[in-house]
DNA sequence: TATAAATATTGACAATTATCAATATTATTT
DNA sequence: AAATAATATTGATAATTGTCAATATTTATA
């Protein structure tokens, strides 16, 4: 596996690792939201959510939809999915893993 | 879903958020291995490894062994996996997860 | 006891980030 | 055109953190 990777999975839990975030993608993973509706279940400044916002949509984490004066946000599953599938090669023991070289000589 | 699940969840993502630690992860969840044979495989300090394995065994990620002067390092596959469910329920629109009220409501 | 090997700790530094107030932008409504 | 509402951006600050060199600690061995 390259360090590409490991990077690459690791700038998601970054994203993930805010519990406001982790609690927007709660609220999300149910409907799309407005950001006044979001924000009116946090205890933060609206710049602040504006802010997450920003940094959930980079991840590719979630997706929004302009609608007038409203900002809709729904949470992308492809992108969650894809994240547990690649967390679950890091934690397992099997050879079909990114240490290949490693776990393939553990399996003997 | 109180403030403080969220941040329990956020500080374990933020210990996966390292790529040099999800790497060690990748390692150990083949074996149990010394710091001395992990380190083989990084391109790191010694003192930043040992860094790396306080902040991984502080979270329960994963636990160690001393053997003479060796410190065996494994997964912790119940927190692992533990992280896994919740972070299930925090990305599905059931009404069995954390924001109860609102995908409930959502379900109708 | 002295040396060597494995690991842990300390101290320092550069980089990142969560937060807010203030301001700007965009779109609707009067 | 002016006012309002929703959202984004800017600038500043306090706090955290990944990294290394140097040093300390622990254990085995000569």
């Amino acid at each position: 596996m390259k360090d590409k990777d490991y990077k690459d999975i690791g700038k998601l839990f970054k994203v993930l690792s805010d519990p406001v975030r982790l609690q927007i993608i709660d609220l999300v993973s149910c409907k799309e939201m407005c950001a006044c509706e979001i924000l009116e279940y946090l205890s933060i400044s609206q710049s602040t959510l504006s802010h997450h916002m920003k940094v959930l949509k980079e991840s590719n984490l979630v997706t929004s939809r302009k609608d007038a004066t409203w900002m809709y946000y729904s949470l992308c599953n492809d992108v969650v999915n894809s994240l547990k599938s690649r967390f679950n090669k890091i934690t397992s023991d099997t050879s079909d893993c990114f240490c290949y070289t490693i776990k393939k000589e553990c399996k003997k």
